[in-house]
DNA sequence: TTTATATACATAAATTTCTTAGGTATATAA
DNA sequence: TTATATACCTAAGAAATTTATGTATATAAA
């Protein structure tokens, strides 16, 4: 787990990101995934992600389809054109700065 | 420049960096050296870098030097050796998470 | 059987971090 | 004399997040 301080401003980045490679997914879903991929690093928690989910689907970027499973509610997110192009933009940016930083901090270039 | 969230909880880790390479630096000299490296991508506000000088000095990672030049005052930060250490390792953990972000965002690592 | 964990949503108070705006003051170039 | 640069500082407000809490079902463990 990284300092708190680390993942802020990161949270719609990578929403958009795996919304934009997946056709549909739901919030729980999500905070699994990104624990997946990141070995824990990274653990989305409940009061950032789904305030964050409303704003982006207030936003005209996600929509929703809500869909009974056994007894339980899941809200699965869907990413809209203009989500995906804001997913390209914000992923774009993302690289952009981690090239900033690296040569800011003196980081050698990650080579795999 | 990037938007404002990305940059977000980086301040105190390029503070800590910049300040461990240079024998001191006072606030303003900060700020032109972070826009020089970064070609103006990234550029610290004083309403942000004051206050974190400060909390740096009262945790005792930095020291002052008050001076005055012509009729105006500078003050000169250095890095202290538990600062130096904290700078490591600052620098560290951001070097991890660019790479554990590079992974799920899916870009290709940087080769210069 | 009741306890803990996992699934699945949500909100709200408090905290952290930053932006925006303002204040003080000197030096210099237009 | 006006704008820009240098050089410090604080405080109100905004933004993003953490922490805490709430609701509810399902399942594995003790």
């Amino acid at each position: 787990m990284y300092s708190s301080e680390l993942i802020k401003g990161t949270l719609k980045t990578i929403i958009l990101k795996l919304l934009s490679e997946s056709d549909e997914m739901y919030g729980y879903e999500l905070t699994q995934r990104v624990k997946e991929l990141t070995g824990g690093k990274i653990q989305l928690t409940e009061g950032a992600l789904y305030p964050t989910l409303h704003a982006l689907e207030a936003q005209g970027v996600l929509t929703t389809n809500v869909v009974n499973v056994g007894n339980r509610i899941r809200k699965y997110y869907s990413i809209t054109p203009t989500g995906k192009q804001l997913a390209n933009d914000k992923v774009n940016e993302y690289a952009d700065f981690i090239d900033t930083m690296t040569f800011l901090l003196g980081l050698k270039p990650n080579m795999g």
